[in-house]
DNA sequence: TATTGTTATACTCTATAACTATA
DNA sequence: TATAGTTATAGAGTATAACAATA
């Protein structure tokens, strides 16, 4: 029996797939060094669920809307808001549309701590660095087509 | 003046670092959907603090050890694995070598727990899958080539 | 009635510091 | 002395349920 074994199609010399390979590949990489999201988050003074609610800041977004970004309860975004707002990086201002809904946006001093921490996040990576151009160009492209 | 303004070396044609592009393409692929860990997380009643232990533990590892994989005090760590054994998921047993370092193992429990999570997590996401088999082999062999 | 956000509660995660038991 | 792990403490994150205000 010199036929492959797996489970996949009838193909003639089967490999295993090469998704995933690719995805265990980059899980890797990517838990390759500190989580930047963590280190930032402790340089700032923040906890990974306040750091979150900032990148998500681009503009001015309900509780709701921040609970969702984050996948918890709506009820825990209250008590995150109101540590941003005692730090003074956020307000809070009821919708002028419909008054049950609160605003969150960022002030001054927060869009400046959100600068900071979507520069760090945006550095790509040392893998990724010190890969060739052309390397970075390709895989840039493929991941173009991926998004779509 | 028709040069290119961008900071780099001075190269004609200037573009945009195509490693940051394909890091802001990875990112915003990554974080189209709920995160899996979060998810596999509540289907097991685990929190991903626990949920990261167990995937750890490929093979038993100190207390220490685990601290460093979850980046978090050791402290900690004492709390997160007296829930897992409560559990019956792990084992906490004195190394005869230093008897201050305790091993930390699955049980048989913990090895089908941590074999439904990983098969969850090694499953390639959506936007992978949908890629060509072409493009998939492009992608891992870029991706082999950045682990080296 | 339904929805947005808050509060109350209980539990988990987290860092710091002090402690123990080994080395 | 130094190290591995624990305990004590205080603060933040989390889900559930009940609630107030608004729609």
């Amino acid at each position: 029996m010199s036929r492959a074994s797996a489970s996949g199609a009838g193909r003639a010399r089967e490999e295993r797939s090469p998704a995933r390979e690719a995805w265990a590949l980059l899980a890797g990489l990517v838990h390759s060094g500190p989580p930047p999201f963590i280190v930032v988050a402790r340089e700032l003074g923040l906890r990974p669920p306040a750091l979150g609610t900032l990148r998500a800041l681009d503009e001015p977004k309900t509780m709701s809307e921040i609970a969702a970004v984050l996948y918890c309860d709506n009820s825990n975004v209250t008590g995150i808001v109101d540590g941003l707002e005692e730090r003074g990086l956020v307000s809070r201002t009821p919708s002028e549309k419909d008054r049950r809904v609160k605003l969150i946006a960022l002030t001054a001093a927060g869009s400046r701590v959100r600068s900071r921490l979507m520069a760090t996040l945006e550095e790509p990576p040392e893998w990724l660095s010190k890969l060739s151009t052309g390397e970075q160009r390709a895989l840039r492209d493929l991941l173009r087509t991926a998004v779509e």
